[in-house]
DNA sequence: AATTTTGTTAACCAGATGGTTAAACTAAAA
DNA sequence: TTTTAGTTTAACCATCTGGTTAACAAAATT
């Protein structure tokens, strides 16, 4: 993984840390590891970021705020509820492939520090269940879906979508796949998951 | 959680390393923490585990065979499929609410270090889905159930069971609950997500 | 050109950490 | 009662770790 030469101090560090906590978790994550994969002085990160908490926050807020777009995605999009599955679903994994470690680290450092969230809540772009559970109330009094609640529902998709990436030794141990055959069950879950949740939820 | 005073040195020693390494994991747990919660010396840790990292595979493999009987029993048993799916629902939930860190530790450590499944694949138990292949293969040929790869499935019911508990934080923060609610919401999946797969798969 | 500000480094430091040791204690065997 | 083997402790140790400092270099400002 090649860095571009002509970053600035600041992004190599960034870049650097990226790579590190995201794979070895804050406890895990040595400053002067961050530093060697950057190619500066480790005083450096201290010039630029303080601490390694702070390092470390950059790095989790950064994370976090690529994830949240694509939660927004179903929960504050004007499609109709089919339509949002099947799309989130699809762009979920692929978007996911590109980021293996980004779920598994958030997931990680917020059951290390649950309080944590809270900081990420100010932002404003947090996702927000609101718009979602009136589309889910209206689409069962139409009787376009199933009753079930749109946190149960929600709670679903996540699952589905996150889960397989979050567990994957588990999962390539229990299923006796090798890398390949692990990536091509990702691949069809694109559709196969949509699938999933319609089926269970549409009236007939 | 008082520990019961005439547990030997070597159990007292276990049960704290279960306790630290399961909230904090390998990289976040320290010696002296485990020590100073078995009530004993520092030095008896390596008395009874000679180090840290045998002291921790001693207290994985202890998880992991609490949670792999509880996969087989999807696996490898004879009732039909809808009924296996609901009382593997219902009983798994039942078993994760009493042992909250236990999926996310695995899951963590899993992932730190991928080759440890290795180790455990060579117990006997460790869970197997040729059983379980056959069964939703039948099932499908009558039938029964739509069309699904068995794996795909398995992935399924293992996601909406797992996940949310090791994704609670993040759940408790996008559907705004407190932990009363949450664990409400959890009490519920115990019929609502059999239902949700059953849904599913099932040929109307 | 002189000076101030910003960026970078090597060397260093105090505290933490996993692990060791030798001696003391205890209880069972001889 | 004496040995002996197993158990426990306090003190210690080498190494690691996040963080600091002081000197130096390179821009930016005057």
């Amino acid at each position: 993984m090649a860095k571009a030469k002509d970053e600035n101090t600041e992004d190599k560090i960034l870049d650097a840390a990226k790579n590190i906590f995201q794979s070895k978790g804050m406890d895990g994550a040595r400053m002067q590891e961050i530093a060697d994969k950057a190619g500066i002085n480790k005083a450096m990160l201290h010039y630029y970021y303080r601490s390694k908490q702070l390092l470390f926050e950059a790095v989790f807020k950064n994370a976090f705020s690529l994830l949240a777009p694509q939660l927004n995605a179903i929960l504050n999009d004007d499609s109709a509820i089919e339509e949002k599955i099947k799309s989130f679903t699809s762009n979920y994994i692929t978007f996911i492939i590109k980021h293996p470690y980004l779920p598994n680290f958030i997931i990680q450092e917020l059951n290390r520090n649950p309080e944590f969230i809270l900081k990420m809540k100010e932002h404003n772009g947090f996702p927000n269940l609101e718009k979602f559970k009136k589309q889910v109330v209206e689409d069962i009094k139409k009787g376009n879906i199933k009753p079930i609640s749109a946190e149960q529902l929600f709670i679903n998709i996540m699952a589905l979508n996150i889960f397989p990436f979050v567990a994957k030794p588990l999962i390539m141990a229990f299923t006796n796949t090798n890398d390949k055959a692990y990536k091509q069950i990702m691949e069809d879950r694109k559709t196969e998951v949509a699938n999933f949740i319609i089926n269970s939820i549409k009236n007939t």
